[in-house]
RNA sequence: GGGGGCAUAGCUCAGUUGGUUAGAGCGCUUGCUUGACAUGCAAGAGGUCGCAGAUUCGAGUUCUGCUGUUCCCACCA
């Protein structure tokens, strides 16, 4: 093994080597229990970004854990044509050519964004096989692939044949720039700085009496169909039934009784545009307005605006304003904070507006996906986003899945140009069905890219097709994915699975929070905060940032992104590689054997009862999808306990003239590594694979090696905790010398009045090692340790370390009372509890006895430390 | 308007059926060319776990209220 952790130097190999073993390929086995994920597809818009890292190393770790633990287990690869973000990419892209959709056409447009698709896609999968992704790539599925297009129309023409999707006129939100609708999800608000125009809309035949109106946004005024006040408002009561003229226009409206109009709220008198507002539309169809749209699909002002005809709606607004002024009908302009819609993709201003659209019906889907839910056959992790879930689902409304754009899975109907009826169709038709003619138009449109998503659990499975993969691997496990797209994707693939499939799409739905960058803030283009993976990649390698985008992250939580989080990852990449270094190195020529086959140390047995909590505590913590503790409970474990205690520890062993002693040290330092690895290698699989291979007796690779089980034979707690005492004794002789500065090459004597004189006696070349010591004494009382020692009291006995001419004793004197008022208060504590009645009855026993049990330690601690600091005076 | 999250060491964060003397990383102090590793080792300093109550033998952990901060949903024109 080289000398230093290079991580260049072996991931790409032993990807590469991963994806040509066939290990990453799941295929059914009715001998094994399947265990699927399906990786929530990646936008072709551009390359991968720090949230997807940490997605897919989630993912990864929980895949390559239930592998190990032998399930069939199937991560299934993807990407998503996402319509409009993909279309308003290439748009810009073509753009800076002079080009444009219209000079392109359809098809002209269509092909280059296939080219589009090409590049990303190719990279994406690259990004995804750098960070060590270990999904079967045999799978790989793209959204507007022929499988996943024919599971959408098969999917289409069975709600439209159930009559929950329908085309009607409604309110949608429209985005002027994009010219395209929007669902409710994709639009974003903000709080903007606008103003309220108050404006005097005249009763109609009275030059005197004048109703004022509130508006932000004037503009629309020219689709003004009513004016609507409360009806029981005292104030405008009585001029229900009759008219005001428009302004400007001089058209003649309605003064209509509505109770949308609020008393408290501005003037009272709201101007109703059902054309272009979602509650005006509702007060236009109860009372039978007529619904006038005055812009146009950009965002420019059509016929019915008159003279501004035109004008781009702000424009318009301008002039308007202008010409109302001048016309004595303005009656004050307030400022106005108000929330307004933007398109999650551009950014343009949302306009409500009325059209006609695909929508689909929501209400009878809803019930049964709350239901899923409530039920538990589908549980979020954690579990407060159900609640989210909830809320939405309870409240949704019904789904505008037409999109007026290119890129997409096209709407399957088509209308007759003879007699007029629409045609949906699972496949492509060229002739009516009712009439024969040949007239036929496809609807120019295509759907909302969830809607191709929501079936992604089933579609690459083969969909609509009984597909012996659908039948093993449907339903999935869990689903990965963050708390951004819970509504566009989570909930629809909810209802999607339970319409389609008859069965929920996943058992958990485990939530993940944003990467955010050093500061907290989100990473943003605009802001040119992002940190490209690939680099920190290129930099640490892929496990640093793997385990750097697990550790100390908690489900649902935010986390943020810094190189020193990478940086102290890659430290322990470091430590575990050297760590093996020396185990490979260091057990050279011995015989490794199964260590049931040695008498085992104290130090052995301490360490093997570490690693069977490790493997008991992560293997608890990985079923609960709690990846954070996991890596916690790893990193401790390889460092502290592994590394600084048991490889220090057995150093001397290893040097030892006893054979046997040597090849047991040896075997049982294989032992705990190799299962270390083991447990590690979900998080970090090259490192540990590629240590693997190294150790003695192995073959293969680590990816299909069995996880470790717990076994509580080789958790000998009694041994383990007595040697802890050792420990402390290691511990206290380098505090001594730290505070007395004494240089740690200086061995000293030690002089210990213990009862655990075999224990210590067994461990003597340990503590001589670690401690830095040259003997041991024991003893029965300070005298005996001659004068100038300073004395540590433990638990497995009192330590007297001569330190000559180094010991102050005015020092050892504080640094005793100190001690003592240490031991002092915890005696306090516990003698506090034992003397609680409440404590004493209700407390289990267990935790009883240890109290009473750390009382008389200290006591008896006390005792020597106050004999002690006697004898000082 | 409704609903969450967060508030723990100087900084970034863990702490999941309430129960050892509350932890980690980074930073800080002191000392170390200890034969895997200075991307390291050893020893330390540093916390009234936001505030006020409640439940309990016992609360960082449960409940209520409050303060600060942040996000989501709704969108009174």
């Amino acid at each position: 093994m080289e000398k230093t952790y290079n991580p260049r130097d072996f991931e790409d190999r032993l990807y590469k080597e991963w994806e040509e073993s066939g290990c990453f390929k799941a295929v059914r086995d009715d001998n094994k229990i399947p265990f699927t994920v399906m990786m929530p597809p990646p936008n072709i818009t551009g390359q991968l970004h720090m949230g997807h890292a940490m997605d897919e190393t989630m993912q990864d770790a929980v895949i390559r854990f239930k592998r190990m633990q032998g399930y069939c287990a199937l991560w299934l690869p993807g990407t998503d044509h996402a319509s409009i973000a993909t279309e308003v990419k290439v748009v810009e892209q073509i753009t800076k050519e002079g080009l444009s959709k219209e000079s392109l056409g359809r098809e002209g447009f269509l092909k280059r964004v296939w080219a589009w698709k090409d590049k990303y896609n190719t990279r994406i999968v690259e990004q995804l096989k750098k960070l060590g992704s270990s999904c079967d790539w045999s799978r790989l599925t793209f959204t507007m692939e022929e499988k996943c297009s024919r599971a959408v129309r098969e999917v289409f023409v069975n709600l439209y044949n159930k009559g929950l999707i329908y085309r009607g006129s409604r309110i949608i939100n429209w985005c002027p720039n994009c010219k395209t609708t929007l669902s409710d999800e994709e639009v974003n608000y903000a709080e903007e700085a606008g103003s309220f125009w108050h404006i005097k809309y005249f009763v109609e035949g009275d030059n005197e009496t004048f109703l004022e109106v509130a508006t932000t946004r004037p503009e629309t005024m020219f689709g003004d169909t009513a004016v609507a006040v409360n009806p029981d408002d005292k104030r405008y009561k009585h001029l229900i039934g009759k008219k005001v003229i428009l302004p400007v226009v001089n058209k003649s409206i309605p003064i209509v009784g509505d109770k949308h109009a609020d008393m408290e709220f501005g003037t009272g008198v709201v101007k109703i545009t059902p054309a272009h507002d979602p509650n005006d539309f509702e007060v236009g169809l109860r009372h039978n307005l007529p619904v006038v749209r005055v812009m146009n699909d950009d965002g420019t002002m059509n016929e019915q605006a008159g003279k501004y005809k035109g004008l781009d709606r702000y424009e318009c607004r301008k002039q308007l304003v202008k010409d109302l002024k001048s016309g004595g009908f303005l009656v004050n302009i307030q400022p106005h904070a108000h929330n307004v819609g933007h398109c999650y993709r551009c950014g343009s201003t949302i306009e409500p507006l009325v059209s006609r659209q695909w929508f689909v019906k929501m209400e009878k889907l809803a019930r049964p996906a709350i239901d899923a839910v409530t039920y538990k056959k589908i549980t979020f992790v954690p579990e407060r986003f159900a609640k989210i879930y909830y809320n939405w689902m309870e409240n949704v409304k019904d789904w505008c899945i037409s999109r007026q754009l290119w890129w997409g899975h096209r709407i399957p109907v088509w209308y007759c140009g003879d007699c007029g009826k629409e045609i949906v169709s699972k496949t492509d038709i060229t002739e009516c069905p009712h009439c024969g003619s040949k007239n036929l138009t496809q609807d120019e449109d295509v759907l909302d890219t969830w809607f191709s998503a929501a079936l992604w659990p089933f579609s690459t499975l083969g969909y609509p097709d009984d597909t012996s993969d659908l039948e093993y691997f449907y339903p999935t496990d869990v689903l990965v994915t963050g708390y951004d797209i819970i509504f566009f994707w989570v909930a629809r693939m909810i209802f999607s699975g339970i319409e389609h499939m008859r069965k929920v799409p996943f058992r958990d739905v485990l939530i993940h929070g944003l990467v955010r960058d050093e500061k907290g803030r989100k990473m943003s283009k605009s802001l040119g905060n992002g940190v490209d993976p690939l680099e920190v990649i290129d930099k640490y390698g892929a496990d640093s940032l793997r385990f750097s985008l697990l550790q100390g992250v908690a489900p649902g939580n935010d986390t943020r992104y810094s190189d020193a989080k990478v940086e102290a990852c890659r430290n322990f990449m470091n430590k575990i590689w050297n760590a093996s270094r020396f185990v490979i190195m260091g057990t050279e020529g011995a015989k490794i054997k199964p260590i049931s086959e040695f008498r085992l140390s104290a130090a052995d047995k301490w360490i093997i009862s570490k690693l069977q909590s490790a493997i008991r505590d992560v293997t608890l913590a990985l079923n609960k999808f709690e990846l954070g503790i996991a890596c916690q409970i790893m990193y401790d474990f390889m460092w502290s306990d592994f590394c600084d205690w048991y490889i220090e520890l057995v150093k001397p062993v290893l040097k030892s003239e006893d054979e046997v002693k040597r090849d047991g040290a040896a075997s049982v330092l294989v032992f705990v590594l190799e299962n270390a690895l083991k447990l590690l290698h979900p998080f970090i699989p090259f490192i540990t694979d590629e240590i693997y291979r190294n150790l003695p007796n192995t073959s293969g690779t680590i990816m299909t090696a069995e996880y470790p089980r717990y076994n509580a034979k080789l958790n000998y707690k009694k041994d383990a905790q007595s040697f802890a005492g050792i420990m402390d004794i290691i511990t206290a002789v380098r505090a001594v010398k730290t505070e007395v500065n004494c240089p740690p090459s200086r061995k000293v004597r030690l002089f210990i009045h213990t009862d655990s004189k075999r224990l210590i006696n067994a461990n003597e070349s340990s503590v001589l090692k670690l401690a830095g010591a040259k003997e041991i004494k024991f003893v029965n009382s300070a005298e005996e340790a001659g004068e100038n020692a300073v004395t540590k009291v433990l638990a497995i006995g009192t330590v007297y370390i001569p330190m000559g001419e180094l010991v102050d004793i005015e020092k050892e004197k504080a640094r005793l009372s100190a001690e003592l008022e240490k031991v002092t208060s915890e005696i306090a504590r516990a003698d506090g509890k034992l003397n609680n009645q409440g404590f004493i009855s209700k407390a289990p026993k267990k935790l009883v006895d240890d109290e009473r049990a750390k009382l008389n330690k200290f006591i008896e601690m006390r005792e020597k430390i106050l004999k002690q600091i006697n004898s000082l005076n």
